[in-house]
DNA sequence: ATTAGTATTAGTAACGATTACTATTATTAA
DNA sequence: TTAATAATAGTAATCGTTACTAATACTAAT
């Protein structure tokens, strides 16, 4: 099949290349929809899937919540906050060396890595200190990513 | 809430830990019914959710495909097949190192780190090699796991 | 340009892994 | 034993994601 760059899927990759906060389909739906106001929900997840088929973006998973997608294809590492549910790149290149451990114990042909971090960023660590017996976070989001132990 | 270890949830647990292949729930909700014919499926979900919120479990998640669950708790490595679906672990000890790295390149609280490999395992490797043209693989599997780019 | 072949789209329906609900049963603690 | 609580089996509901469909847009060769 061949890859054709539509003017939804440049404008999904654009998007998604402007916002470093490695966001859900649903939320670079919202996004794309304010330049074109008629896409539907469906072509955002076909082109996600396509554009990561290709090699032009990166799917996330982080348990028990909705997919991430971040606009740099290349191997880098991740953390996520199990308080607000920011997700952010790590400032650093990755590790050949872990690729070369494996191969070295094992038997596997290795293709990739991942390598993923959960914690608790700054906004959250300082909203904890001044507020230490409340349960509300200051991002956008409310639930506790990583307290019910269903996610890795 | 108190935790009540059952008779379902010990031989959940206890069909999981002996387990080496990191089964799906309902994989691991047939190896159960072999010894409670009436349990169903939603207890053996609900269970690996409250053994994983309490520490006996690990949930693992390879993109696009089910959950698969770990008996053994502690941190530790693991790797995909991504012809056969096969999920092995890493027989080596984490490395503490790369939680001091992030935590000296940021101001985040890290609490623990998920490394996952991506390859292909000696059984695929060599039914590859004698027959390169051929999609089947040699494993119960048939799907080609990571082929699509969506999974991370 | 005109055409034919193919990919993509918007809109909507369907899917399926997981979770929630409910009435009943089992366990615990007093 | 009795009351309070947790867990169960069975089933329905959820919701993020995919699949389907008829219409449209792109591509490349005549």
């Amino acid at each position: 099949m061949k890859f054709r760059m539509t003017k939804q899927r440049q404008i999904i990759l654009d998007e998604l290349r402007k916002t470093p906060s490695h966001p859900t389909a649903d939320q670079l739906y919202e996004l794309v929809r304010r330049r074109i106001p008629k896409i539907s929900l469906g072509t955002v997840y076909r082109n996600l899937g396509v554009l990561a088929e290709f090699g032009y973006v990166q799917v996330l998973e982080f348990g028990n919540m909705q997919r991430r997608f971040d606009g740099s294809p290349g191997t880098h590492y991740h953390i996520l906050c199990i308080h607000c549910g920011r997700v952010e790149d790590i400032p650093a290149e990755p590790i050949p060396l872990v690729e070369d451990m494996v191969r070295e114990l094992s038997d596997w042909q290795i293709v990739r890595h991942r390598l993923k971090f959960f914690g608790v960023c700054p906004v959250c660590r300082e909203h904890m200190q001044k507020f230490p017996l409340s349960h509300d976070q200051p991002g956008e989001r409310r639930s506790n990513y990583g307290t019910e132990g269903i996610e890795n």
